[in-house]
DNA sequence: GTAGGGTTAG
């Protein structure tokens, strides 16, 4: 600031002195320095108007306001000082020229770049790079392409840029293809920026046999490899299932950087190894590694998927302290992790902290209403996200229409469906059929569902099959019911949520011989049926309980417990719904089953674990049944507590006898 | 002196 005081005042004084040759010498070097000192003080367009009192500018204050112009990815103003060039006659040499290429396809200025590139009189590769780089970064594959095979002649750069083009625009097989050309040329040679393009595509097709292939190449060219190189190694032996020789990779990297750690802290969580995934995460923090957004993002998206939001806490304490951009989307993870784990208070606290929310964030967020029961909060907050200009994209509508599906708001669902196409120009995702035909199957809607499912342009999918089976399930609707279950046989033959959904239909229609063929088929294709899990979590630490589970050391308090809100639940009227089960067995062997399912077990343990009044919060692997659904509204009543269920679907948050979901599930 | 690569959500 001083220096700039000091040399503007000098300057100015000199205005106003009798010229002479050499005071007009040092007038013009004051006059850039002043420039100079703009550009310093990031004051860059009083800097490029200053230029207009300068008669000839140096090559040197051109190129540096240049740099400017694409430090601050300013167009207008690296036109300005292209226009000067031209007013004062500058001819500039190659090397101004190129710089003026660069900023203008950083500035996303690609036809003045074109121009400026058809005017120069001499090229270098550099020029030429320059372009592709630029058209290939901006997703104009085609025109770099071009340019590529027009070029006199390529280096390593050349093939990189259009290679590294491919790849950032998901066209990873011509990418594959181009880097394969460049080994058959034989004055080509593979670099660091190559091979890790080259990776990259043959992770992101998981093709673990290209990927190979340049590995072997890698070791064989002996080349001394950074950990760029061997970040997209580890990703893709990550990404194509080989987490172990990830791992390994890993393990013998000298320099692990960031994106290393990230790379293979994600590639844990999606192979399913949470916890080496978390402690991976726990070593970052030791090594004096900063993680960023990335990590964040992965690691929160991880907590979410898991429900274990009390890490998810963690890590978003950790985040504070060590600072994240609230712009970015480790900020956007956060409201995910939140309406994941039924906490949309915090999620919409988080949410209201950001200074530019995204549509991933609001898309969240209306999801999370929808799963936790409040479908009005999720509408009303779609409604205002349109109201402020904000477009929602397929992915929001899945959460529109699911909120409806929720709170069971048929026509209303049906209007937005409807909008998708019609108001908002956008195209229906095999979601949105399967949303709408669950909010049609629900309410026994089948014509209009089958309608739907006989026109649609594409082929309905398992959810959609399930969904219809689940309504079927509801409105005993056994014809129907066996079209859904056939499909899904063929879609998805080893899920034994269908076998016993139907299986569960048939009984219910005292179809015993029915339910016995459906049993035989699932032993003789040896499918097992997936065991009811719920777990809660006490003072830090999670109980888990299986259907019928005895391990607990509290187990004979449980069912003590259990025995007397029984009496307590009957004297209020309720009455063991005993229709979902899968075996034909006594009415009282039944009811036994279904009182010892896992979520009742956790619950009454939640409830004898924890001072009155304490809600109650557990999560389960499956759906929960609609006996646990009504003996949950009782027991709510009867204990006067909260409790909140989470099973694979959504949150029921049972509360004075009633539940969120208005029994809509 | 000017151009380039790997992690990326709902």
């Amino acid at each position: 600031m001083a220096s700039f005081r000091r040399a503007f005042s000098s300057s100015s004084q000199f205005l106003n002195t009798k010229d002479t040759t050499l005071s007009r010498l040092s007038e013009h070097r004051k006059l850039e320095e002043i420039v100079d000192v703009l550009c310093q003080q990031k004051r860059l367009k009083e800097a490029v108007d200053f230029l207009h009192r300068i008669h000839q500018p140096s090559p040197r204050l051109y190129s540096n306001l240049i740099a400017a112009c694409l430090h601050h990815r300013s167009l207008e103003l690296g036109r300005k000082v292209h226009a000067h060039t031209k007013a004062s006659n500058f001819i500039p040499g190659i090397f101004i020229s190129n710089r003026l290429l660069h900023m203008y396809v950083k500035c996303g200025g690609l036809i003045d770049a074109q121009s400026l590139f058809d005017e120069m009189s001499q090229k270098d590769l550099c020029s030429w790079n320059t372009m592709i780089a630029g058209y290939a970064n901006l997703g104009h594959l085609e025109q770099a392409r071009k340019l590529f095979d027009e070029m006199p002649q390529r280096d390593n750069f050349s093939w990189n840029a259009a290679i590294s083009g491919y790849v950032s625009h998901h066209r990873h097989r011509e990418a594959l293809d181009l880097f394969r050309t460049m080994q058959e040329h034989e004055s080509s040679n593979s670099n660091m920026f190559t091979l890790s393009s080259a990776l990259a595509a043959a992770a992101a097709i998981r093709s673990l046999r290209l990927g190979k292939e340049i590995h072997g190449y890698l070791v064989r060219t002996e080349l001394n490899l950074d950990e760029v190189v061997w970040s997209a190694l580890l990703d893709l032996y990550g990404k194509c299932g080989s987490l172990d020789e990830a791992r390994g990779i890993f393990d013998q990297m000298v320099d692990r950087d960031v994106v290393s750690w990230t790379t293979m802290i994600h590639r844990y969580f999606e192979d399913g190894r949470k916890e080496g995934g978390l402690s991976l995460f726990r070593n970052l923090m030791g090594s004096g590694v900063r993680p960023n957004e990335y990590t964040f993002a992965g690691v929160l998206n991880a907590c979410a998927d898991l429900a274990i939001e009390r890490i998810g806490k963690e890590v978003h304490g950790y985040m504070i302290r060590v600072g994240y951009n609230p712009c970015s989307f480790a900020a956007s993870a956060l409201v995910h992790l939140y309406s994941k784990c039924g906490n949309t208070e915090i999620a919409r606290r988080v949410f209201n902290k950001m200074p530019r929310p995204d549509l991933v964030s609001c898309t969240s967020l209306i999801v999370g209403y929808a799963q936790n029961g409040q479908p009005d909060m999720a509408l009303n907050f779609f409604e205002l996200l349109l109201r402020s200009g904000t477009k929602p994209d397929e992915i929001t509508f899945v959460g529109v229409l699911s909120a409806c599906t929720h709170a069971g708001l048929v026509d209303k669902g049906l209007e937005y469906f409807h909008s998708v196409k019609e108001k908002h120009g956008l195209m229906h995702t095999a979601d949105h059929y399967a949303c709408v035909i669950d909010l049609l199957a629900r309410s026994g809607r089948f014509k209009e569902a089958e309608n739907i499912i006989d026109n649609m342009p594409m082929k309905p999918d398992k959810f959609l099959w399930a969904s219809l089976l689940g309504g079927c399930r509801i409105h005993g609707n056994i014809e129907l019911a066996e079209r859904a279950a056939k499909a899904l046989f063929e879609i998805e033959p080893e899920n034994p949520a269908t076998y016993i959904t139907l299986a569960n239909i048939y009984a219910n229609a005292g179809l015993w011989t029915k339910v016995a063929k459906v049993r035989k088929d699932m032993e003789n294709r040896g499918i097992v049926k997936k065991p009811g899990k719920s777990w809660i979590e006490i003072k830090r630490q999670v109980h888990v309980f299986l259907v019928g589970d005895k391990s607990h050391p509290k187990t004979s308090d449980i069912h003590e417990f259990l025995g007397e809100l029984s009496t307590k639940m009957k004297e209020e009227g309720y009455v063991p719904d005993t229709n979902f089960v899968l075996h034909d067995v006594e009415e009282e062997q039944k009811e036994q089953n279904l009182f010892y399912h896992s979520e009742k077990l956790a619950v009454a343990f939640g409830i004898i674990s924890t001072p009155p009044g304490t809600p109650i919060k557990v999560f389960k692997n499956l759906r929960t049944c609609v006996d646990c659904h009504t003996a949950m509204k009782y027991i709510s009543k009867i204990v006067q507590r909260k409790i909140i269920v989470r099973d694979s679907n959504r949150f029921h948050c049972f509360e004075d006898g009633s539940c969120s979901c208005r029994d809509y599930w």
